[in-house]
DNA sequence: GCCATCGGTAAGCTAATACTTACGGTAAGT
DNA sequence: ACTTACCGTAAGTATTAGCTTACCGATGGC
């Protein structure tokens, strides 16, 4: 679940520098206050999470946003969000017919 | 912040069941193989994060889900998606000019 | 007033997870 | 071929987070 992936809030600040382009892991490394291999971990769990996908390049490995992953994400949140309006759409109506 | 809120299955399965209207602590716990402090504790994190509000209703304590919660997140995956399509976007241009 | 129900919180345990250092393997440059 | 740069993974540690039991206060019914 992506869900699960976004519950970092150094995952989000990679997704987050990810929008500004695609970067090898040693680039983000250095934007980060956490080693190199701590980049690598959470970014197999992006990935693993399709938030993120890599490709070589030379000796660099170069990842970028997954627009998969946002959008089954989406859609989860769409459709829970449909469900959660009718609720409270009912529970307004509910509410003004007691008055 | 919400995602953190969201970055557990069982926070999710509660917001899940408060889909179907708002609903006491005790019954919650019934409907969770879980003990009911553990509940307690997972609907504050929800309440921190704007995601629950509740109410007093006698001895009992009524949960239901905040919209202000939801729409705060909503406007967060919004924008952030809306940056994210413009970079595929240009990227996709970018890949057309290369050829 | 007394008892039962309900739920929040504290304390403590355990498991998960985020981090580090150390290592190895691959690609590029000389 | 040798060296350098880059990165993934394994192993170990420490912090965090979720859970349980135990306790306490508050409300409501008798």
């Amino acid at each position: 679940m992506q869900l699960d992936a976004l519950g970092d809030a150094t995952r989000r600040a990679i997704l987050a520098r990810l929008l500004d382009g695609p970067a090898p892991v040693g680039k983000l490394a250095r934007d980060f206050p956490i080693s190199r291999p701590a980049i690598s971990q959470h970014l197999r769990v992006l990935k693993d999470a399709k938030l993120v996908l890599d490709r070589a390049e030379g000796t660099r490995r170069v990842y970028q946003l997954n627009p998969q992953g946002f959008d089954s994400l989406r859609d989860y949140f769409d459709q829970f969000w449909a469900v959660a309006l009718k609720a409270f759409q009912e529970k307004v109506e509910e509410e003004s017919k007691e008055q």
